[in-house]
DNA sequence: TTTTAGAATATGGTATACCAACATCCCTTG
DNA sequence: CAAGGGATGTTGGTATACCATATTCTAAAA
């Protein structure tokens, strides 16, 4: 059976397995290869005219994400992506939110308060432009600049991961009507308990601004 | 440099990949490998008795645990373990430990509300009788009858990992004075919620379930 | 003695080769 | 014609070979 890859450009200058991580994850986000279609190390180093082993290092890598599972005497199969699964990830995702958020709260200093508040204010007025991928892209550094905040590297490796998951369905959640409204108010809340040191404060209200997010996600993504 | 290591038996039927990084694994965690120390995969693969290829494997898996850093132009290296990492490892526990009893709460059957009750007893009974060993081991089988009551693959699957790193210490926590009947009072308490269906004062409970271990074995911990 | 260019070495990344286990299919045999 | 069995093929696991780069060592020149 075909893939359908290109043959892997070597003017890159990093690992080969990166670049094979990164085209077999979005092939199998982007639904280019089904649910339950096995991934045969030969064939996909053969399409990318490469060796089997950068192919074995990256699939080894999506088993560990679970994006593949590997299944004793059939190879590694796509992992099948059910409601419960995506579910599961947003709550992971707002559990782990709100504790990074709560940690942040403690060590999070003035100049990053400001660009956040900075942020926040950007964030609004590229949505009201119109500017929806630009203003996905500073929410993005908003979080990320909390994330920073807490020095917390598994909590902050561990949230870019599911977040990744999330990206490639959230260009859709944004625009959910209204939503960027209520994003600014929770954004300008957390912000206020941030400055305030306030940690269980802002453990609330990340909880909230996630379950919020997820609800949009989840409305949006199951209208089809 | 000699890492002491004997060669594999090739006896073991599961692959070798898998007995590499138990070894190394274990190797790190009873800090048999000091923080710093490099990982030379030839080196390793000689001792070992084996080709380099499984050793690359199970030091990838390492990476992406965090036991072992990549350092490019220089290997990976052994993590040092700070008391910063441990109270983050401890404190995600926490959290994820909260997040999977809320979810247990709305799924769990009575035949698995019998058998925590049964083991909250046992686990007592053990500790009472000396055996610390035992009562560990009905412990573990305690949580992981509510993980899989949760049915929430992702959750488990990294409880279990985390789990494993305070493993190698909770023998110690444990036998805090006055620590196991705490831990009789919390654990009856988290069923009783769990009985209720009552997903979030499962979460309450659990949490601060967690957040008294966590105390408990950072007091025993930092002793020495 | 110090500095520096170049060789030797160490090491990780990639490619290839080999093997064992399992699946598939065709052929034999009843 | 059906069932059993073996040849062949597919595939993942492991071993080995090769290569590029960076580091270290050496030796010659200033």
């Amino acid at each position: 059976m075909a893939y359908h890859f290109s043959p892997i450009k070597l003017d890159d200058k990093g690992h080969i397995r990166d670049s094979v991580f990164a085209i077999l994850r979005n092939a199998i986000l982007d639904k280019k290869l089904e649910p339950g279609q096995r991934l045969v190390e030969r064939s996909i180093a053969e399409e990318l005219g490469i060796s089997r082993t950068p192919v074995r290092e990256a699939i080894h890598k999506l088993v560990l994400e679970r994006l593949v599972t590997h299944v004793p005497r059939k190879g590694v199969v796509v992992s099948g992506f059910t409601k419960a699964d995506i579910v599961e990830i947003l709550v992971i995702r707002t559990s782990l939110e709100a504790l990074i958020c709560s940690i942040a709260a403690a060590k999070i200093k003035p100049r990053e308060l400001k660009r956040l508040e900075s942020l926040a204010k950007q964030i609004s007025d590229e949505h009201e432009k119109g500017n929806l991928k630009k203003s996905n892209q500073l929410n993005d550094k908003f979080h990320e600049i909390i994330y920073r905040a807490a020095e917390s590297p598994r909590v902050h490796n561990f949230l870019n991961t599911l977040h990744e998951y999330i990206t490639k369905f959230t260009q859709v959640a944004y625009s959910k009507p209204g939503r960027p409204a209520e994003v600014w108010v929770e954004h300008k809340a957390i912000i206020e308990a941030l400055s305030r040191h306030d940690s269980s404060e802002a453990e609330a209200v990340a909880k909230k601004h996630a379950e919020n997010s997820s609800k949009a996600f989840l409305e949006m993504a199951y209208c089809d």
